[in-house]
DNA sequence: CTTCGTGCAAAATTTTTGCACGAAG
DNA sequence: CTTCGTGCAAAAATTTTGCACGAAG
């Protein structure tokens, strides 16, 4: 907790240095990031930021989440439907794994990845800078409301 | 080549067992799927079945690509932009490269996957159906052009 | 023949943009 | 004060849908 009071205000030192305004909303946004283990939509953060301010519009969510995106600040999770979410918590590229059922996303992790990365740097001569992983599949609880 | 042939036949006769009509511009576009190595988007496969049935609908194009992913013939890959690129000559999920520069998006593999995706489940509980792997970067003909 | 796929256009969705006002620096 | 961010609405881009005609079985 205390940890995210650092890394909010690292965040706003960053885009003070960017010659970025820091108002209410970005504040806001940025804080629904933090708080979330939740992998928001931007959708979700549109809801969310509007309990506190009720006439924050779409497109400022839109623009913010980009600006945070630019800065590397957050992370954004693609869909092979099309439907993008967002980590705000660990922005560097990590696994997550998705449950189909209920669309829960949790972080995972492995040395394994790393090594894998190297590998296909040698075999392709790509230079690999970033990466994307995702493992599909039924989270526990589901599994027990419905074995299938 | 020949394997060519014989998956376009395959395919068409699984549709047929789903009592789907086999029309030219089906065939078209599965040849499409079956003939490129480039991992094309929508538009592009549009434009390309457009060379022979120029009157074929992108409607028609979007129909057939979801009716394909239904039955796993081809594989949707989503990027964190939105866009999304199909391949049909590999349908089951494995790794790709992906050049941020000019887009090419070629295939890997590795058997240190399946050793990452055996450790995710040990560890969150879920239940692994599927992945989606991809590695971002520059491609050699791209870092010979401009070294960053 | 009967049913399904196509092509067109319209609709629905999702994301971006232009502009005037108000707020941050 | 000056500049930038916001909110609104409009626009743009992407994907889906309804319907009548023509083609596949």
């Amino acid at each position: 907790m205390a940890d995210m009071q650092e890394r909010l205000d690292d965040i706003i030192a960053k885009l003070r240095q960017r010659e970025c305004r820091i108002t209410p909303q970005r504040i806001a946004i940025l804080k629904i990031f933090l708080h979330s283990e939740e992998h928001p939509s931007i959708e979700q953060v549109h809801e969310q930021v509007k309990v506190h301010f009720p006439t924050t519009s779409l497109a400022t969510v839109y623009k913010t989440v980009n600006l945070l995106k630019e800065i590397g600040e957050i992370l954004e999770i693609g869909f092979a439907d099309g439907s993008n979410r967002y980590d705000g918590n660990r922005p560097h590229p990590h696994p997550h794994l998705i449950c189909t059922r209920c669309r829960t996303i949790i972080d995972s992790d492995s040395p394994l990845l790393d090594a894998m990365a190297a590998e296909a740097e040698r075999n392709s001569g790509y230079r690999i800078v970033a990466h994307q992983v995702q493992f599909f599949g039924i989270c526990p609880s589901c599994q027990r409301i419905r074995e299938s």
